[in-house]
DNA sequence: TTTAGGG
DNA sequence: CCCTAAA
């Protein structure tokens, strides 16, 4: 991360004669980091990662007939409405993709790659072109593709949105700094495409230059290295003035959290990620959005969280959900190879290279949703994919698809529609060691669906299709199982991780996971076996939001950015300004810290509806706002014990000027706060214990510090002589 | 306003 | 985090 860093001298020059020292031993461990990069992060390319990227290579070339290069606004066709919901929607991933981004370092590639790959799929017939800069050749002719998918120009619409959003989470991915500053645009959006799909197993350096040139606002910060690509300060005014101090073994020097710039709502946007960009993008689109948009918005807004609030479901009162049956269906067979193309093929894209000359068309397809069941007069409707109700379908025959991998490995995948998600079938290819797998279909996470009644079938139509497009295209990723085991490692080849061409292939399985929640496997790294268990976790992922519910999308991006601060010796205080890229972690411990924090908090986040982007205005725009909810991060409470450690428990306010003095949105009433639970904390078992681990070392250090104060408080207190005291004591 | 605590 | 009594 690049943080300006300041002397500290000017904020403890008289630290070290303060009061009382506590008796802690120093931890010269503390504040240490290593920044050693991961190299092998992101030079090894995965097999899936690779079929994904000469996927979207091939398309590219091959189908850029798809769309016409045009592109560079998402939103051309786009009514306005649509724009500015997937705008949002763009926000959110773009979120999810941060949170993403700690929490899965390896699978972020595939992710990404998933998506550009998805999206080139979709539009087809078009130009052919790859554009000279290739930079627009992403984003395709929303008219083209509305031909291809079905009659109703607002699919289109949704379609380019989605493009745009998915650009987005790849921005944000890898230059978050573009996507806080607020420069992300469709055109950024465009931009940065090519370079990720060409560039993408770049090192993240190497994205932050291909991505650069969107940056508009900020500049790249002058420590701008590898590591810090994931974390920049972005907008310019933004970047925070941060101290760090290199912690003193007694004394002298203190922590400091820098200011952030917080508010929450005049920043310009940029602190927190999803309202930052939600701003930003507000101006190019048009007021008045559908509800169905909200709708769709929301829903997508909620992609991320694995968890869902209770409110969630129970939106407002007039609202029913009704369950839906969606699925694919494959009209036409097109040059006798049955290409399925559905939505889900796209997606499936990503996973495999198709040839060049048996690209699948998409144009004729069009999707069918069944309707299931109705619930009253009710507006809500609720999807479900997959598992649930729908399923879908993916086929396309003798769509070859051929990638070499590093070791010249070559896949070909056939998906046939079928009934399970899971199974596969593998037909033996001559001997070389091509895997064949036959995907029968795969399961898509449920998806929640908000409209009105008096929205029109079309209306319906759309909003599904952008809702599968939103999951499709930006919410999901792709698991793959062997023998009921998570093949977590995306850098084995096929070979290595056992799948090879002689092998049963009924043992591979791949999933379709939000890739906005935190990965079971970090969670829980024992549960390898939870491929099951990966609806579950999808589950939540498509719900939409409603529209009208009060939305604090604000909250749920700065508690995100504040799970993802990451444990420095420096804090940098500010709300917003963390993100992480994969470089960004590098010491395992560190990772392993962020990938945890991020855990508790984003679920919380995220529920609280905060997703929703709904009006601010709408819910006490003024004051009687309870404050989003910010937890500490490590580094915050690391700077508050040693304010407190040198200070006393007694003195907030004094505590807050001398660690927190920047850090707008915590108050020394927050600070006393957080210090009373860090005590509670630390005197529970670490079992108790919830949200963003506290290291043991701080806490330890939180119990002494209180003991010792509260000893300090004793002796003066009562004013008793020291003997008394001393027999006290004793 | 700042502390200190309960909610 | 909020709310407030007290200081």
């Amino acid at each position: 991360m690049v943080f300006q860093k300041r002397s500290s001298l000017e904020m403890e020059s008289g630290g070290g004669s303060h009061v009382a020292e506590m008796p802690r031993v120093p931890k010269s461990a503390r504040g240490k980091r290593s920044i050693r990069k991961k190299e092998s992060q992101g030079q090894v390319m995965c097999a899936f990662d690779l079929l994904a990227t000469v996927a979207g290579k091939l398309l590219d070339e091959g189908e850029g007939s798809l769309g016409n290069a045009s592109s560079g606004t998402p939103a051309v066709d786009a009514s306005p409405k649509d724009v500015r919901v997937k705008q949002e929607q763009c926000d959110e991933e773009a979120k999810h993709f941060k949170n993403e981004v700690m929490d899965q370092d390896s699978c972020n590639e595939s992710a990404l790659v998933s998506h550009i790959a998805f999206q080139r799929p979709v539009n087809h017939n078009g130009r052919k072109g790859e554009d000279p800069e290739g930079s627009h050749a992403v984003i395709e002719d929303p008219k083209a593709k509305s031909e291809a998918l079905d009659k109703e120009s607002s699919m289109i619409s949704c379609t380019k949105a989605e493009l745009g959003c998915s650009f987005a989470a790849i921005t944000d991915r890898w230059s978050p700094e573009s996507v806080e500053s607020g420069a992300f645009t469709g055109d950024a959006a465009a931009i940065a495409m090519p370079a990720t799909t060409s560039g993408f197993h770049k090192n993240a350096p190497d994205m932050y230059n291909l991505l650069d040139p969107m940056d508009v606002d900020v500049k790249p910060p002058p420590l701008v290295s590898s590591d810090s690509t994931g974390e920049m300060p972005l907008y310019g005014n933004k970047i925070r003035r941060s101290t760090s101090f290199p912690r003193v073994p007694k004394g002298g020097a203190g922590f400091t959290v820098d200011r952030d710039e917080d508010d929450d709502d005049k920043s310009s946007g940029c602190t927190h990620p999803s309202t930052a960009t939600n701003r930003g993008f507000r101006p190019n689109c048009t007021a008045g959005h559908s509800r169905v948009k909200k709708l769709l918005a929301c829903k997508h807004r909620k992609v991320a969280p694995a968890r869902m609030h209770k409110g969630d479901l129970s939106y407002s009162g007039e609202h029913c959900e009704i369950p839906f049956t969606f699925s694919f269906f494959e009209e036409n067979c097109i040059d006798g190879s049955h290409i399925q193309t559905s939505l889900l093929y796209s997606y499936l894209s990503s996973l495999i290279l198709l040839d060049v000359d048996r690209k699948p068309s998409f144009r004729n397809k069009k999707m069918y949703y069944t309707r299931q069941r109705t619930q009253r007069s009710t507006f809500k409707r609720r999807k479900m994919f997959d598992r649930h109700s729908a399923q879908v379908s993916e086929e396309y025959a003798k769509a070859n698809t051929k990638f070499a991998a590093r070791d010249s490995q070559t896949v070909s995948l056939e998906a046939n529609k079928g009934t399970n998600s899971t199974a596969f079938q593998k037909s033996h290819e001559s001997s070389d060691c091509h895997v064949k797998l036959r995907i029968k279909s795969f399961k898509v996470p449920e998806l929640l669906i908000e409209i009105p009644e008096t929205a029109t079938v079309g209306s319906l139509k759309k909003t599904v299709l952008e809702a599968v497009n939103a999951i499709l295209g930006g919410g999901l990723r792709v698991g793959v199982l062997h023998h009921g085991k998570k093949v977590r490692d995306d850098n084995k080849t096929l070979m290595q991780a056992g799948i090879s061409h002689d092998e049963v292939l009924d043992n591979l399985g791949f999933s379709l996971e939000p890739n906005c929640a935190p990965h079971p496997s970090q969670l829980s790294p024992p549960e390898d076996n939870e491929f099951m268990e990966t609806v579950d976790t999808t589950e939540p992922l498509a719900r939409i939001a409603p529209a009208d519910s009060s939305s604090k999308h604000g909250e749920v991006d700065a508690s995100q950015e504040l799970a993802l601060a990451p444990l420095s010796a420096n804090y940098q205080g500010s709300d917003h300004d963390f993100v992480h890229s994969p470089g960004g972690m590098s010491s395992p411990d560190k990772a392993s810290t962020n990938s945890r924090a991020i855990v508790p908090v984003t679920p919380a986040d995220s529920n609280a509806g905060a997703i929703v982007p709904a009006n601010k205005a709408k819910r006490s725009p003024e004051q009687g706002q309870r404050r989003i909810r910010r937890p500490f991060s490590v580094a915050e409470v690391e700077a508050l014990v040693l304010a407190v450690e040198k200070l006393g428990t007694g003195r907030w306010r004094d505590v807050k000027l001398r660690a927190f003095d920047n850090a707008k949105h915590r108050t020394y009433v927050d600070l006393k706060d957080k210090w009373k639970t860090l005590v509670h904390t630390a005197s529970i078992s670490p079992q108790q214990r919830r949200g963003e681990p506290v290291p043991q070392e701080l806490l330890d250090r939180v119990l002494a510090a209180q003991a010792y104060w509260s000893q300090q408080q004793a002796k003066l207190q009562p004013k008793t002589p020291p003997l008394a005291e001393a027999l006290l004591l004793t």
